[in-house]
DNA sequence: GGTTCAACCCCATAAACAGGGGGGGTGTCA
DNA sequence: TGACACCCCCCCTGTTTATGGGGTTGAACC
């Protein structure tokens, strides 16, 4: 038996969902509230549901912080965001904030309840167009830049990433102290920084 | 009409594949290969798919690498990784490098069609267990690290970050450059580091 | 009232760094 | 052939950093 639970203000939307769901064979589900705080007001370790289906734009606290301070007391509930929400900002918060799935609120009830199933399966349900954004987060990430640094430039800036020092960086390659520093002078002077400090940053956030 | 392509050096899977997806209305199934460079050899604007699933395990050129230079060359392709490998590190590689899509080489015959007519409408097949992989990438990525740092040592650590001398991290928090040392010894101990460029790595790998 | 603790300051020294010179050598490309 | 880009090494300068030590204050805890 699964155990649902529902936060979400609209009263159509909720109790529409909690009959379809309620309904279904193997579903049970009662913690349907309007609210977080009185989600979480009603929330005990006995009633603790398996699923919880959580709307983003709530009357007082937001879906989302609500989730986090639930999933703190409560990290085995899994929680699906059910929204109409469909921004890369809000689903990254969400998916950074603990949520396993994120459906959009045009999802077909069968398809909640399909989604449901598949996260107690071990599985994230996801809107198709929400995967796409999450996917299309990669890609973009590393982005192709056409670093203008050379081979062994580049190496260095990994040993500068890692923390090394300019002799160890030396070490590391097999090449003398002062030939690491005559690589990082040009590394410098190409990407128009003036400390280690910066090559780091610059490296991590992909720049290079 | 949906033109698919194949790479996969599995001949059963691959005539099987091939058959089935010819026969669904609206597709057509034929640049078949068993090896990247075969497949790279025949694409020509002409014939090229709308969706390919690729292997990855492929003899010759690996199909992530493959990815990367059909991409290049034929950036509206939506490829779909078709494989048996599970592992964070080949799905997040394949991601990176512009996959679309990550079904398992257990999924139906019937579910993969619908991958491709998904990915057509704007979404993201991927298999449960990746679609869950994927996400867990989120929660685990921003973890609620307990600092050990105060709020001074923090402010400090951004002034790093910055790449800004301790001497202007002094002018930037009003106090002495002895007292930013000071605070920096004690972060040096508590994140057991010895530099600057490991403090400000750790700061943007986000485990602080 | 004493203890603890973070935050503030000072001193001293060795090492590391930033930036500026020099030398070499290889290869490619026009 | 000369102009470039890359790679390797050395010297010198002044600055910044890392790391050890030594303190005072004031709020907070028992």
């Amino acid at each position: 038996m699964i155990l649902v639970g529902i936060v979400e203000d609209d009263n159509q939307i909720r109790s529409l969902l909690q009959q379809y769901l309620d309904r279904q064979p193997g579903f049970s589900c009662t913690l349907v509230y309007n609210s977080v705080e009185s989600f979480r007001k009603a929330l005990t370790p006995e009633t603790q549901p398996d699923v919880l289906l959580m709307d983003i734009g709530l009357p007082g606290m937001s879906g989302i912080d609500g989730m986090k301070l639930i999933k703190q007391d409560y990290p085995d509930t899994d929680i699906i965001m059910l929204t109409v929400y469909n921004d890369a900002d809000k689903i990254f918060q969400s998916l950074c904030s603990g949520a396993t799935g994120y459906l959009l609120k045009n999802t077909p009830l069968e398809e909640i309840k399909e989604g449901i199933e598949l996260l107690t399966r071990g599985g994230s349900p996801m809107s198709p167009q929400i995967a796409r954004k999450v996917i299309d987060f990669f890609s973009t990430e590393k982005k192709a830049v056409t670093s203008p640094l050379s081979e062994k430039e580049k190496e260095i800036v990994v040993g500068l990433v890692d923390g090394l020092s300019y002799k160890l960086i030396g070490d590391r390659m097999n090449i003398s102290l002062e030939t690491v520093r005559f690589h990082i002078k040009n590394i410098y002077r190409k990407l128009h920084v003036h400390s280690k400090a910066e090559v780091i940053s610059k490296s991590l956030k992909g720049e290079i």
